[in-house]
DNA sequence: CGCCCATTTGAAAAATTTCAAACGTAGTGG
DNA sequence: CCACTACGTTTGAAATTTTTCAAATGGGCG
Protein backbone atom coordinates (compact mmCIF):
# COMPACT_ATOMS: atom_id res chain seq x y z
CA UNK A 1 0.00 0.00 0.00
CA UNK A 2 1.15 3.72 -0.24
CA UNK A 3 1.69 4.34 -3.88
CA UNK A 4 -0.50 7.52 -4.99
CA UNK A 5 -2.70 5.69 -6.96
CA UNK A 6 -3.43 3.02 -4.47
CA UNK A 7 -4.85 5.51 -2.44
CA UNK A 8 -7.13 7.29 -5.21
CA UNK A 9 -8.81 3.88 -5.68
CA UNK A 10 -9.42 3.63 -2.63
CA UNK A 11 -11.11 7.53 -2.09
CA UNK A 12 -13.39 6.14 -5.63
CA UNK A 13 -14.55 2.96 -3.91
CA UNK A 14 -15.63 4.76 -0.93
CA UNK A 15 -17.49 7.40 -3.03
CA UNK A 16 -18.90 4.88 -5.36
CA UNK A 17 -20.26 3.36 -1.86
CA UNK A 18 -22.67 6.14 -2.06
CA UNK A 19 -23.58 6.83 -5.19
CA UNK A 20 -22.47 5.83 -8.95
CA UNK A 21 -19.19 6.94 -10.70
CA UNK A 22 -19.19 7.43 -14.52
CA UNK A 23 -16.08 5.74 -15.86
CA UNK A 24 -15.13 9.71 -16.81
CA UNK A 25 -15.31 10.67 -13.18
CA UNK A 26 -13.10 7.90 -12.13
CA UNK A 27 -10.55 8.65 -14.67
CA UNK A 28 -10.39 12.50 -13.69
CA UNK A 29 -10.29 11.19 -10.00
CA UNK A 30 -7.10 8.80 -11.48
CA UNK A 31 -5.46 11.58 -12.75
CA UNK A 32 -5.27 13.43 -9.41
CA UNK A 33 -1.22 14.14 -8.29
CA UNK A 34 -1.41 13.30 -5.03
CA UNK A 35 1.82 12.96 -3.18
CA UNK A 36 2.79 10.57 -0.36
CA UNK A 37 3.48 11.93 3.50
CA UNK A 38 4.27 9.37 6.36
CA UNK A 39 3.44 11.59 9.78
CA UNK A 40 4.19 10.10 13.36
CA UNK A 41 2.46 10.16 16.75
CA UNK A 42 2.89 13.36 17.98
CA UNK A 43 4.01 15.14 14.54
CA UNK A 44 0.77 17.19 12.98
CA UNK A 45 -0.38 16.95 9.07
CA UNK A 46 -1.07 20.59 9.68
CA UNK A 47 -1.34 23.10 12.52
CA UNK A 48 -4.25 24.64 13.90
CA UNK A 49 -4.79 28.50 11.92
CA UNK A 50 -3.10 26.86 8.92
CA UNK A 51 -3.95 27.69 5.63
CA UNK A 52 -3.21 24.38 3.79
CA UNK A 53 -2.77 24.27 -0.01
CA UNK A 54 -3.43 20.58 -0.11
CA UNK A 55 -6.03 18.27 1.39
CA UNK A 56 -4.69 15.32 3.08
CA UNK A 57 -6.69 11.50 2.44
CA UNK A 58 -5.71 9.60 4.54
CA UNK A 59 -4.38 5.39 3.56
CA UNK A 60 -3.18 4.18 6.64
CA UNK A 61 -3.20 4.22 9.97
CA UNK A 62 -5.44 6.79 13.02
CA UNK A 63 -4.93 10.67 12.84
CA UNK A 64 -7.42 12.85 15.07
CA UNK A 65 -8.70 16.55 14.75
CA UNK A 66 -7.95 18.44 17.82
CA UNK A 67 -8.03 21.97 19.51
CA UNK A 68 -6.07 23.26 22.19
CA UNK A 69 -6.81 25.80 24.72
CA UNK A 70 -4.92 27.27 27.99
CA UNK A 71 -3.42 25.08 30.58
CA UNK A 72 -2.59 22.47 28.54
CA UNK A 73 -5.93 21.72 28.05
CA UNK A 74 -7.08 19.65 24.40
CA UNK A 75 -10.08 18.42 23.18
CA UNK A 76 -10.18 15.96 20.22
CA UNK A 77 -12.83 16.50 17.94
CA UNK A 78 -12.68 13.28 15.68
CA UNK A 79 -11.26 10.37 14.66
CA UNK A 80 -10.23 9.35 11.62
CA UNK A 81 -9.61 6.14 9.42
CA UNK A 82 -8.23 4.86 6.32
CA UNK A 83 -10.51 6.50 3.55
CA UNK A 84 -11.00 9.57 5.89
CA UNK A 85 -10.22 12.84 4.59
CA UNK A 86 -10.29 15.12 8.16
CA UNK A 87 -8.87 18.23 6.03
CA UNK A 88 -11.26 18.40 3.36
CA UNK A 89 -13.16 21.31 4.65
CA UNK A 90 -10.28 23.23 3.91
CA UNK A 91 -10.94 23.57 0.45
CA UNK A 92 -13.45 25.88 0.92
CA UNK A 93 -12.61 27.66 4.38
CA UNK A 94 -8.86 28.30 3.89
CA UNK A 95 -8.16 29.14 7.64
CA UNK A 96 -7.62 25.71 9.32
CA UNK A 97 -9.92 25.73 13.07
CA UNK A 98 -7.91 22.85 14.56
CA UNK A 99 -4.85 20.78 14.18
CA UNK A 100 -4.83 17.14 12.86
CA UNK A 101 -2.74 15.21 14.38
CA UNK A 102 -1.41 11.52 13.89
CA UNK A 103 -2.16 8.30 16.67
CA UNK A 104 -0.54 6.07 14.62
CA UNK A 105 1.99 6.24 12.49
CA UNK A 106 0.04 7.58 9.28
CA UNK A 107 0.02 7.50 5.40
CA UNK A 108 -1.80 10.36 3.92
CA UNK A 109 -2.33 11.60 0.03
CA UNK A 110 -1.98 15.07 -0.62
CA UNK A 111 -4.19 16.56 -3.11
CA UNK A 112 -3.72 19.77 -4.01
CA UNK A 113 -6.38 22.38 -3.86
CA UNK A 114 -6.33 23.25 -7.25
CA UNK A 115 -6.78 20.30 -8.44
CA UNK A 116 -9.45 19.39 -6.64
CA UNK A 117 -11.37 22.55 -7.30
CA UNK A 118 -10.65 22.03 -10.63
CA UNK A 119 -12.28 18.29 -10.36
CA UNK A 120 -15.32 19.45 -8.53
CA UNK A 121 -16.09 22.01 -11.04
CA UNK A 122 -16.17 19.98 -14.31
CA UNK A 123 -17.74 17.10 -12.19
CA UNK A 124 -20.82 18.24 -9.60
CA UNK A 125 -21.76 14.68 -8.93
CA UNK A 126 -18.00 14.12 -7.51
CA UNK A 127 -18.46 17.28 -6.27
CA UNK A 128 -21.87 16.07 -4.31
CA UNK A 129 -19.88 12.75 -3.17
CA UNK A 130 -17.04 15.13 -1.52
CA UNK A 131 -19.57 18.04 -0.01
CA UNK A 132 -21.33 14.87 1.32
CA UNK A 133 -18.18 13.65 3.17
CA UNK A 134 -17.95 16.79 4.98
CA UNK A 135 -21.99 16.55 5.75
CA UNK A 136 -21.19 12.89 7.13
CA UNK A 137 -18.24 14.73 9.80
CA UNK A 138 -20.52 17.37 10.51
CA UNK A 139 -23.64 15.09 11.56
CA UNK A 140 -20.90 13.26 13.71
CA UNK A 141 -19.70 16.63 15.43
CA UNK A 142 -23.49 17.05 16.21
CA UNK A 143 -23.82 13.31 17.86
CA UNK A 144 -20.72 14.16 19.60
CA UNK A 145 -22.31 17.63 20.95
CA UNK A 146 -25.07 15.35 22.16
CA UNK A 147 -23.27 12.72 23.79
CA UNK A 148 -21.51 15.67 26.00
CA UNK A 149 -24.16 17.39 26.42
CA UNK A 150 -26.58 15.03 27.77
CA UNK A 151 -24.93 11.10 28.60
CA UNK A 152 -23.05 10.59 31.44
CA UNK A 153 -19.61 8.98 30.88
CA UNK A 154 -20.51 5.67 31.14
CA UNK A 155 -23.00 6.34 28.04
CA UNK A 156 -20.36 8.80 26.53
CA UNK A 157 -17.42 5.77 26.22
CA UNK A 158 -19.92 3.32 25.43
CA UNK A 159 -21.15 5.51 22.49
CA UNK A 160 -17.31 6.58 21.29
CA UNK A 161 -16.92 2.49 21.11
CA UNK A 162 -19.90 1.60 19.29
CA UNK A 163 -19.09 4.66 16.26
CA UNK A 164 -15.73 3.53 16.11
CA UNK A 165 -16.30 -0.21 15.80
CA UNK A 166 -19.52 1.05 13.37
CA UNK A 167 -17.23 2.88 11.13
CA UNK A 168 -14.50 0.64 10.80
CA UNK A 169 -16.50 -2.19 9.77
CA UNK A 170 -18.43 -0.30 7.10
CA UNK A 171 -14.53 0.07 5.05
CA UNK A 172 -13.57 -3.53 6.19
CA UNK A 173 -11.49 -2.89 8.83
CA UNK A 174 -13.38 -4.65 11.98
CA UNK A 175 -16.09 -7.57 11.95
CA UNK A 176 -16.79 -9.98 14.58
CA UNK A 177 -17.36 -7.60 16.87
CA UNK A 178 -13.62 -7.47 17.30
CA UNK A 179 -11.24 -3.66 15.83
CA UNK A 180 -8.23 -1.59 16.45
CA UNK A 181 -8.00 0.68 18.87
CA UNK A 182 -4.79 2.57 19.14
CA UNK A 183 -6.44 5.29 21.72
CA UNK A 184 -4.86 5.98 24.62
CA UNK A 185 -6.92 6.58 27.75
CA UNK A 186 -5.68 10.30 27.95
CA UNK A 187 -7.10 10.40 24.03
CA UNK A 188 -10.19 8.94 24.93
CA UNK A 189 -10.45 11.34 27.96
CA UNK A 190 -9.49 14.45 25.73
CA UNK A 191 -12.30 13.10 23.29
CA UNK A 192 -15.16 12.90 25.67
CA UNK A 193 -14.68 15.82 27.91
CA UNK A 194 -13.34 13.49 30.96
CA UNK A 195 -10.31 12.98 32.50
CA UNK A 196 -7.89 10.18 32.57
CA UNK A 197 -8.62 9.12 35.89
CA UNK A 198 -12.56 8.73 34.98
CA UNK A 199 -11.89 6.97 32.04
CA UNK A 200 -9.89 4.45 34.14
CA UNK A 201 -12.88 3.84 36.70
CA UNK A 202 -15.79 3.72 33.83
CA UNK A 203 -13.39 1.79 31.18
CA UNK A 204 -12.98 -0.85 34.84
CA UNK A 205 -16.63 -0.51 35.02
CA UNK A 206 -18.03 -1.28 31.30
CA UNK A 207 -15.34 -4.53 31.79
CA UNK A 208 -16.77 -5.64 35.06
CA UNK A 209 -20.48 -5.19 33.19
CA UNK A 210 -19.07 -7.48 30.66
CA UNK A 211 -19.62 -4.89 27.60
CA UNK A 212 -16.11 -4.96 26.54
CA UNK A 213 -12.58 -6.11 26.79
CA UNK A 214 -9.30 -4.84 24.92
CA UNK A 215 -6.96 -6.97 24.12
CA UNK A 216 -3.28 -5.82 22.20
CA UNK A 217 -4.79 -2.82 21.15
CA UNK A 218 -8.20 -4.22 19.90
CA UNK A 219 -11.49 -3.68 21.38
CA UNK A 220 -13.70 -6.79 22.00
CA UNK A 221 -17.02 -6.19 22.32
CA UNK A 222 -18.93 -8.85 24.48
CA UNK A 223 -22.56 -8.06 24.49
CA UNK A 224 -23.62 -5.30 21.51
CA UNK A 225 -27.31 -5.16 22.14
CA UNK A 226 -25.81 -4.11 25.68
CA UNK A 227 -23.26 -1.79 25.06
CA UNK A 228 -25.67 -0.13 22.20
CA UNK A 229 -28.45 0.40 24.92
CA UNK A 230 -26.15 2.01 27.20
CA UNK A 231 -25.12 4.22 24.33
CA UNK A 232 -28.46 4.89 23.65
CA UNK A 233 -27.02 4.76 20.05
CA UNK A 234 -29.31 5.75 16.98
CA UNK A 235 -26.95 4.39 13.91
CA UNK A 236 -28.10 7.19 11.60
CA UNK A 237 -26.70 9.91 11.78
CA UNK A 238 -23.39 7.99 10.33
CA UNK A 239 -25.39 8.19 7.29
CA UNK A 240 -24.12 4.27 6.45
CA UNK A 241 -26.07 2.81 3.37
CA UNK A 242 -25.61 -0.80 3.80
CA UNK A 243 -26.46 -1.06 7.67
CA UNK A 244 -27.16 -4.45 8.92
CA UNK A 245 -26.34 -4.54 12.98
CA UNK B 1 -40.54 41.33 4.27
CA UNK B 2 -41.34 37.84 3.43
CA UNK B 3 -41.97 37.43 -0.34
CA UNK B 4 -40.02 34.62 -1.75
CA UNK B 5 -37.72 36.82 -3.92
CA UNK B 6 -36.73 38.77 -0.64
CA UNK B 7 -35.96 35.77 0.79
CA UNK B 8 -34.20 34.84 -1.84
CA UNK B 9 -32.03 38.19 -2.65
CA UNK B 10 -31.05 38.32 1.35
CA UNK B 11 -29.43 35.06 0.52
CA UNK B 12 -27.70 36.38 -2.13
CA UNK B 13 -25.78 39.02 -0.48
CA UNK B 14 -24.63 36.24 2.41
CA UNK B 15 -22.88 34.09 -0.29
CA UNK B 16 -21.52 37.50 -1.77
CA UNK B 17 -20.01 38.56 1.56
CA UNK B 18 -17.72 35.60 0.85
CA UNK B 19 -17.46 35.21 -3.32
CA UNK B 20 -18.39 37.44 -5.96
CA UNK B 21 -20.87 35.88 -7.77
CA UNK B 22 -21.39 36.66 -11.58
CA UNK B 23 -24.91 38.29 -13.13
CA UNK B 24 -26.08 34.83 -14.32
CA UNK B 25 -25.61 33.07 -11.36
CA UNK B 26 -27.62 35.50 -9.31
CA UNK B 27 -30.17 35.21 -11.97
CA UNK B 28 -30.32 31.69 -11.39
CA UNK B 29 -30.87 31.97 -7.92
CA UNK B 30 -33.86 34.68 -8.10
CA UNK B 31 -35.11 32.00 -10.42
CA UNK B 32 -35.17 29.47 -7.83
CA UNK B 33 -38.69 29.03 -6.70
CA UNK B 34 -38.94 29.71 -2.65
CA UNK B 35 -42.79 29.33 -0.93
CA UNK B 36 -42.58 30.66 2.23
CA UNK B 37 -43.73 29.39 5.59
CA UNK B 38 -44.29 30.36 8.83
CA UNK B 39 -43.34 28.05 12.02
CA UNK B 40 -44.55 28.88 15.32
CA UNK B 41 -42.25 28.26 18.68
CA UNK B 42 -43.12 24.75 19.36
CA UNK B 43 -43.32 23.37 15.77
CA UNK B 44 -40.72 22.06 13.84
CA UNK B 45 -39.73 23.07 10.24
CA UNK B 46 -38.48 19.37 9.93
CA UNK B 47 -38.37 16.41 12.71
CA UNK B 48 -35.31 13.88 13.20
CA UNK B 49 -35.29 11.11 10.70
CA UNK B 50 -37.69 12.96 8.19
CA UNK B 51 -35.81 12.65 4.44
CA UNK B 52 -37.27 16.48 3.40
CA UNK B 53 -37.85 17.36 0.02
CA UNK B 54 -36.84 20.81 0.37
CA UNK B 55 -34.20 23.47 2.21
CA UNK B 56 -35.56 26.10 4.72
CA UNK B 57 -33.62 29.42 4.67
CA UNK B 58 -34.69 31.29 7.71
CA UNK B 59 -35.66 34.64 6.18
CA UNK B 60 -36.72 35.71 9.88
CA UNK B 61 -37.29 34.51 13.70
CA UNK B 62 -34.48 32.30 15.28
CA UNK B 63 -34.61 28.64 14.94
CA UNK B 64 -32.52 25.43 16.57
CA UNK B 65 -31.19 22.69 15.64
CA UNK B 66 -32.15 19.50 18.39
CA UNK B 67 -31.92 15.69 18.66
CA UNK B 68 -34.09 14.15 21.90
CA UNK B 69 -33.07 11.60 24.10
CA UNK B 70 -34.76 9.02 26.51
CA UNK B 71 -36.33 10.92 29.53
CA UNK B 72 -37.13 14.32 28.02
CA UNK B 73 -33.30 15.06 27.65
CA UNK B 74 -32.41 17.27 25.03
CA UNK B 75 -29.51 18.67 23.16
CA UNK B 76 -29.60 21.40 21.31
CA UNK B 77 -26.82 21.45 18.49
CA UNK B 78 -27.17 25.24 16.99
CA UNK B 79 -28.89 27.98 16.84
CA UNK B 80 -30.15 29.89 13.82
CA UNK B 81 -30.32 33.63 12.56
CA UNK B 82 -31.86 35.40 9.12
CA UNK B 83 -29.77 33.83 6.42
CA UNK B 84 -28.82 30.70 7.90
CA UNK B 85 -30.16 27.06 6.41
CA UNK B 86 -30.48 24.97 9.14
CA UNK B 87 -31.02 21.50 7.07
CA UNK B 88 -28.88 22.38 4.39
CA UNK B 89 -27.34 19.28 4.85
CA UNK B 90 -30.71 17.23 3.99
CA UNK B 91 -29.78 18.01 -0.09
CA UNK B 92 -27.05 15.07 0.11
CA UNK B 93 -27.74 13.41 3.34
CA UNK B 94 -31.27 12.02 3.03
CA UNK B 95 -32.27 11.28 6.33
CA UNK B 96 -32.32 14.02 8.43
CA UNK B 97 -30.07 13.34 11.93
CA UNK B 98 -31.76 15.67 14.24
CA UNK B 99 -35.22 17.94 14.19
CA UNK B 100 -35.40 22.01 13.25
CA UNK B 101 -37.75 23.55 15.71
CA UNK B 102 -38.06 27.49 16.10
CA UNK B 103 -37.30 29.57 18.92
CA UNK B 104 -39.69 32.84 17.92
CA UNK B 105 -42.02 32.59 15.05
CA UNK B 106 -39.75 31.95 11.99
CA UNK B 107 -40.30 32.84 8.74
CA UNK B 108 -38.40 30.38 6.00
CA UNK B 109 -38.09 30.21 2.58
CA UNK B 110 -38.32 26.70 1.34
CA UNK B 111 -36.23 25.54 -2.06
CA UNK B 112 -37.09 22.33 -3.43
CA UNK B 113 -34.08 19.84 -3.66
CA UNK B 114 -34.37 19.32 -7.01
CA UNK B 115 -33.75 22.65 -8.42
CA UNK B 116 -30.83 23.36 -5.29
CA UNK B 117 -29.30 20.48 -7.35
CA UNK B 118 -30.17 21.97 -10.83
CA UNK B 119 -28.66 25.05 -9.52
CA UNK B 120 -25.46 23.59 -8.11
CA UNK B 121 -24.27 21.64 -11.29
CA UNK B 122 -24.92 24.07 -13.21
CA UNK B 123 -22.73 26.72 -11.58
CA UNK B 124 -20.03 25.51 -9.55
CA UNK B 125 -19.14 27.96 -7.70
CA UNK B 126 -22.34 28.31 -5.96
CA UNK B 127 -21.96 25.08 -5.45
CA UNK B 128 -19.05 26.13 -3.51
CA UNK B 129 -20.14 29.11 -1.88
CA UNK B 130 -23.48 26.44 -0.40
CA UNK B 131 -21.03 24.00 0.38
CA UNK B 132 -18.78 26.57 2.56
CA UNK B 133 -22.05 27.45 4.69
CA UNK B 134 -22.49 23.64 5.55
CA UNK B 135 -18.63 23.53 6.56
CA UNK B 136 -18.75 26.78 8.21
CA UNK B 137 -21.85 25.19 10.46
CA UNK B 138 -19.45 21.78 11.60
CA UNK B 139 -16.55 24.71 12.72
CA UNK B 140 -19.05 25.89 14.96
CA UNK B 141 -19.98 22.72 16.22
CA UNK B 142 -16.73 21.68 16.67
CA UNK B 143 -16.04 24.76 18.72
CA UNK B 144 -19.38 23.95 20.55
CA UNK B 145 -17.85 20.36 20.82
CA UNK B 146 -14.36 22.18 22.55
CA UNK B 147 -16.81 24.49 24.91
CA UNK B 148 -18.36 21.34 26.02
CA UNK B 149 -15.69 19.07 26.78
CA UNK B 150 -12.96 21.64 28.18
CA UNK B 151 -14.78 24.72 29.09
CA UNK B 152 -16.48 25.25 32.75
CA UNK B 153 -20.21 26.49 32.85
CA UNK B 154 -19.04 29.79 33.20
CA UNK B 155 -16.79 30.11 30.03
CA UNK B 156 -19.47 28.25 28.24
CA UNK B 157 -21.53 30.55 28.44
CA UNK B 158 -19.43 33.67 27.96
CA UNK B 159 -18.45 32.01 24.52
CA UNK B 160 -22.35 30.86 23.25
CA UNK B 161 -23.35 34.65 23.80
CA UNK B 162 -19.73 36.03 22.02
CA UNK B 163 -20.76 33.89 19.26
CA UNK B 164 -24.53 34.77 18.90
CA UNK B 165 -23.41 38.56 19.34
CA UNK B 166 -20.64 37.99 16.51
CA UNK B 167 -23.03 35.81 13.70
CA UNK B 168 -25.31 38.25 14.53
CA UNK B 169 -23.35 41.54 13.97
CA UNK B 170 -21.96 39.91 10.90
CA UNK B 171 -25.25 39.67 9.40
CA UNK B 172 -26.00 43.41 10.67
CA UNK B 173 -28.82 42.27 13.44
CA UNK B 174 -26.34 43.64 15.91
CA UNK B 175 -24.37 46.39 17.16
CA UNK B 176 -23.03 48.25 20.03
CA UNK B 177 -22.56 45.18 22.32
CA UNK B 178 -26.09 44.68 21.99
CA UNK B 179 -28.21 42.21 20.55
CA UNK B 180 -31.39 40.26 20.15
CA UNK B 181 -31.26 36.91 22.66
CA UNK B 182 -34.91 35.00 22.61
CA UNK B 183 -33.08 32.10 24.37
CA UNK B 184 -35.21 30.60 27.97
CA UNK B 185 -33.04 29.08 30.54
CA UNK B 186 -33.64 26.29 29.21
CA UNK B 187 -32.93 26.32 25.89
CA UNK B 188 -29.28 28.07 27.30
CA UNK B 189 -29.18 24.69 28.98
CA UNK B 190 -29.81 22.37 26.86
CA UNK B 191 -27.28 24.06 24.39
CA UNK B 192 -24.70 23.73 26.90
CA UNK B 193 -25.12 20.67 28.56
CA UNK B 194 -26.04 21.95 31.84
CA UNK B 195 -29.66 22.12 33.88
CA UNK B 196 -31.47 25.21 34.18
CA UNK B 197 -31.23 25.75 37.87
CA UNK B 198 -27.16 25.88 37.03
CA UNK B 199 -27.61 28.46 34.34
CA UNK B 200 -29.45 30.23 36.31
CA UNK B 201 -26.70 30.32 38.83
CA UNK B 202 -23.89 31.30 36.38
CA UNK B 203 -25.45 34.03 34.38
CA UNK B 204 -26.41 35.78 37.91
CA UNK B 205 -22.40 35.83 38.26
CA UNK B 206 -21.71 36.57 34.79
CA UNK B 207 -24.20 39.60 36.00
CA UNK B 208 -22.40 40.02 39.17
CA UNK B 209 -19.37 40.31 37.64
CA UNK B 210 -20.75 42.78 35.49
CA UNK B 211 -19.70 41.12 31.45
CA UNK B 212 -23.39 41.01 30.57
CA UNK B 213 -27.26 41.89 31.44
CA UNK B 214 -30.09 41.27 29.93
CA UNK B 215 -32.87 43.97 28.73
CA UNK B 216 -36.03 42.91 27.35
CA UNK B 217 -35.22 39.67 25.43
CA UNK B 218 -31.59 41.61 24.22
CA UNK B 219 -28.10 40.67 25.55
CA UNK B 220 -26.38 43.85 26.39
CA UNK B 221 -22.37 43.49 26.77
CA UNK B 222 -20.85 45.74 29.55
CA UNK B 223 -17.22 44.20 28.90
CA UNK B 224 -16.41 42.60 25.95
CA UNK B 225 -13.11 41.95 26.60
CA UNK B 226 -13.42 40.42 29.88
CA UNK B 227 -16.30 38.30 28.35
CA UNK B 228 -14.41 37.39 25.69
CA UNK B 229 -11.28 35.98 28.42
CA UNK B 230 -13.78 34.18 30.30
CA UNK B 231 -14.71 32.12 26.95
CA UNK B 232 -11.55 32.23 25.68
CA UNK B 233 -12.78 33.08 22.37
CA UNK B 234 -11.17 32.94 18.93
CA UNK B 235 -13.43 33.56 16.29
CA UNK B 236 -11.54 32.12 13.62
CA UNK B 237 -13.75 29.19 13.60
CA UNK B 238 -16.99 31.21 12.07
CA UNK B 239 -14.67 32.19 9.54
CA UNK B 240 -15.92 35.56 8.85
CA UNK B 241 -14.36 38.14 6.61
CA UNK B 242 -14.32 41.52 7.47
CA UNK B 243 -13.65 40.91 11.58
CA UNK B 244 -12.95 43.84 13.21
CA UNK B 245 -13.33 43.41 17.46
C1' DC C 1 -56.94 39.48 40.15
C1' DG C 2 -55.23 35.15 39.17
C1' DC C 3 -52.68 32.04 36.47
C1' DC C 4 -48.94 30.31 33.89
C1' DC C 5 -44.44 30.11 33.01
C1' DA C 6 -39.74 31.21 33.73
C1' DT C 7 -36.46 32.32 37.11
C1' DT C 8 -34.31 32.23 41.60
C1' DT C 9 -32.77 30.21 45.91
C1' DG C 10 -31.43 26.65 49.34
C1' DA C 11 -29.77 22.30 50.81
C1' DA C 12 -28.38 17.71 49.92
C1' DA C 13 -26.72 14.36 46.54
C1' DA C 14 -24.26 12.82 42.61
C1' DA C 15 -20.83 12.96 39.02
C1' DT C 16 -16.47 14.17 38.06
C1' DT C 17 -11.96 16.29 39.07
C1' DT C 18 -7.79 16.91 41.51
C1' DC C 19 -3.82 15.45 43.78
C1' DA C 20 -0.84 11.91 45.03
C1' DA C 21 1.00 7.58 45.02
C1' DA C 22 1.43 2.88 43.45
C1' DC C 23 1.56 -0.37 39.88
C1' DG C 24 2.60 -2.63 35.38
C1' DT C 25 4.83 -3.15 31.23
C1' DA C 26 7.67 -2.46 27.37
C1' DG C 27 11.80 -0.81 25.87
C1' DT C 28 17.07 0.43 26.45
C1' DG C 29 21.51 -0.11 27.74
C1' DG C 30 24.92 -2.23 30.55
C1' DC D 1 19.62 -11.20 31.96
C1' DC D 2 18.92 -7.47 34.93
C1' DA D 3 18.45 -2.67 36.21
C1' DC D 4 16.61 1.44 34.87
C1' DT D 5 13.50 4.45 32.71
C1' DA D 6 9.43 6.15 30.57
C1' DC D 7 4.90 5.96 30.03
C1' DG D 8 0.35 4.57 30.70
C1' DT D 9 -2.95 2.70 33.97
C1' DT D 10 -5.01 1.98 38.45
C1' DT D 11 -6.42 3.25 43.10
C1' DG D 12 -7.61 6.17 47.16
C1' DA D 13 -9.26 10.20 49.40
C1' DA D 14 -10.64 14.85 49.37
C1' DA D 15 -12.33 18.81 46.72
C1' DT D 16 -15.09 20.87 43.13
C1' DT D 17 -18.56 21.28 39.82
C1' DT D 18 -22.94 20.33 38.67
C1' DT D 19 -27.38 18.04 39.51
C1' DT D 20 -31.49 17.01 41.92
C1' DC D 21 -35.38 18.08 44.53
C1' DA D 22 -38.29 21.33 46.48
C1' DA D 23 -40.08 25.59 47.37
C1' DA D 24 -40.39 30.56 46.74
C1' DT D 25 -40.40 34.54 43.80
C1' DG D 26 -41.50 37.35 39.88
C1' DG D 27 -43.46 39.01 35.52
C1' DG D 28 -46.72 39.18 31.86
C1' DC D 29 -51.19 38.64 30.30
C1' DG D 30 -56.15 37.46 29.79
Amino acid sequence: MAAPTEALEALIRKLVSTSALTEEERQAIRRLPATIRHINPSQDLVEDGERPSHCGLLVEGWSYRYKLLDEGRRQILSFHVAGDTPDLQSLHLGTLDHGVGALTPCTFALIPHEHLRRLTAAFPNVAALLWRETLVDAGIFRTWITSMGRRLAYGRIAHLFCELYLRQEAVGLAADLRCPMPLRQTDLADATGLTTVHISRVLKALRDDNLITFERRQLVVHDWQRLYDAAEFDPTYLHLHSFTR
